[in-house]
DNA sequence: GCTTCAGTTAGTCATTTGACTAAGTGTCTT
DNA sequence: AAGACACTTAGTCAAATGACTAACTGAAGC
């Protein structure tokens, strides 16, 4: 992973690492009530939430024996910003065009 | 790749698409352009190409010998609801957590 | 203090990914 | 018609990914 995007990405290519960070917008918890609702093995769930951790996307904490999750935004917002800046160079490229047509249209 | 949103994640997570989608904000462009800042070899250019287009954030059409490359919006629409609906559904419950907070120093 | 409970570590395995080279196809250009 | 040009196809390879089981550690609970 050269980016840091590379990592944010990758970590929401898989769907069982997208359920988790939905469920946790309702709120930070343990590892187990992450888990239940996954039919796959507790160490891969594990692995899952490692990677959502190394890109940054969620922090955890170990209280006793339990493992909280925490969600953290500002990697969602630096994605979020990357794709919207791409939507608006596109579009902006779109609108350039259409003024072309026109003068194009009227010199016609 | 159960879901579309994998695809378009999966995509990105890789630099040199990522360049590819960048440069095609400023117009459609034919493979050898796209390909020669890049030092990789051609096929495994084309494999990124391939991938861009399965997942449908590029529409390609061949002229003659050459292919040009178009950029295709939708999914990064879909891409950039996904995740600004996350922080949408976190900002708020930090709202409610806030509220709660508030609640119960008046209270105190 | 013995036992559950909540993770953790270690190790295996099949598949996918990203890279390469070498050789082939179809389209201009001359 | 010959040669160059722009991909394409085919095949190899190392590393990463996502899944598993089995065995371990350390904190509660009784």
């Amino acid at each position: 992973m050269t980016n840091q995007l590379d990592a944010f990405f990758a970590a929401l290519a898989d769907p069982t690492r997208r359920a988790v960070i939905e469920r946790l917008t309702e709120g930070s918890a343990p590892v187990s009530e992450l888990h239940a609702p996954h039919d796959i093995a507790l160490p891969t769930f594990m692995k899952h939430l490692s990677r959502l951790e190394a890109a940054g996307l969620v922090r955890t904490e170990k209280k006793g024996r339990v493992r909280i999750v925490h969600i953290e935004a500002a990697p969602l917002e630096q994605a979020e910003n990357w794709i919207s800046q791409q939507r608006r160079l596109w579009e902006r490229r779109l609108d350039r065009l259409e003024e072309l047509a026109r003068k194009f249209d009227s010199q016609a």
